[in-house]
DNA sequence: TTTTGTTAGTTTAATGTTAAACTTTTCAAT
DNA sequence: ATTGAAAAGTTTAACATTAAACTAACAAAA
C-alpha cells in the first residue's frame, strides 16, 4: 500500500507504520528462503520439517493448527514432503482417520543441517536490536495482535 | 516457527521476536483479507488497484517494482482484473513493448469505497500504540530492514 | 443395532507466486 | 543497414493457499 495517499496525520501515520511491518517481515522472509532453497526446500516444507523435529510426530490436523494452514494446504505439503522421503504418513492404529506424520532418519538429518543455518540469519538480523528494543518489540506486536 | 528449541538466550530472545512480526502481519493481513474477500478481492488485486488508484496509469514492470512482485505474477492478477473490467490494458504508442495499464470506471470506483475501509482498520489496528510507540516501532523496522 | 452427527483427511477450482524459457520490440554498436 | 543486446511482457511448471464438496472412520443417541 503506497504512502500517497492524503488522509489524517493519524491515518497516514498508521498507514506508514503497518507498511514497516509488512516490509521488515517480507524483507526478512526474503533472506530466509535464499538459504532454504539452497537445500529445495519452501517455507512451508521447513515449517513442517521443523515442527515435527522440534515437538515430535503429530496428525495433519495437529500441524494445520500449530502452523495456520488449512487441511487441504497440509495435505500437499506432506505429499511433497513424502515424494523426497523427508517424512511418513503412518495410520493410526487405534482410530484410523488420523496419520502420524514423522520425519524419516533423511528427513531428521536435513532439517538437524537446516535449522540452526536459519536460526543464525534470525539472530544476525533481529540481534541488530538491543535488548531493551527486542523487549519493546515484542511488546508492541502482542499489543497489535491483542484485537484478535 | 515453534518457540521449543534450546538455545543460547540471545537465540531464543531474537526467534521470539521474529516469531511476533510474523504473527502480528498474518493477523493484520487476515483481518483485511476479510474486508476485501466481501468485496470478491485478493490482497494482490487490491495492491494493484490502489497503486493505480494513487500513483496513476503505468506500465507492469512498474507495477510490479512497486508491489515487489514478479512479471509472470503481475501478467496473472492483471489478467483477473482485466476480465473483471476493473482495468484496461493499453499498449504504447511511443514503445510498443510497454502497457500502459489503467483503472477503468469500474475499477475506480471499487477502489474509492474499498480503500477508505482498509484504511479505517489499519488506523484502528495501529491505533492501538500511541504516537510515540508507533515512531519507535518503524524506526526499529527499518533498522532491521537497513541490512538489505 | 441402526441412525446420525462429527472428525481427519482428500480433491477440486480458483488465485497467487516464482524462476526460467520464450516472443516481440527497441536501441546501440559496428 | 545489419547485427546483437536489452527490455517488456507471456507462458509454463512447480509449489502454495483457501473454501467447499467430498470420503472414510469413529462416536453417541435412538
Amino acid at each position: 500500500m503506497g504512502t500517497h495517499y492524503k488522509g489524517s496525520k493519524k491515518e497516514i501515520n498508521a498507514l506508514n507504520v503497518f507498511i514497516k511491518l509488512i516490509r521488515v517481515v517480507e524483507s526478512l522472509n526474503s533472506i530466509l528462503n535464499v538459504s532454504l532453497s539452497k537445500e529445495g526446500l519452501t517455507e512451508s516444507q521447513f515449517g513442517v520439517l521443523e515442527a515435527l523435529f522440534h515437538l515430535g510426530p503429530m496428525s495433519q490436523k495437529n500441524l494445520g493448527s500449530k502452523l495456520l494452514k488449512s487441511g487441504g494446504n497440509i495435505t500437499l505439503v506432506i505429499d511433497n514432503l513424502e515424494k523426497r522421503g523427508l517424512v511418513n504418513r503412518r495410520r493410526g492404529v487405534v482410530d484410523r482417520r488420523y496419520y502420524n506424520i514423522q520425519l524419516t532418519d533423511k528427513g531428521r538429518k536435513l532439517i538437524e543441517s537446516v535449522f540452526p543455518k536459519q536460526l543464525k540469519i534470525i539472530t544476525e538480523e533481529i540481534g541488530i536490536l538491543n535488548e531493551n528494543e527486542q523487549y519493546e518489540l515484542q511488546r508492541m506486536c502482542k499489543l497489535i495482535g491483542l484485537g484478535q
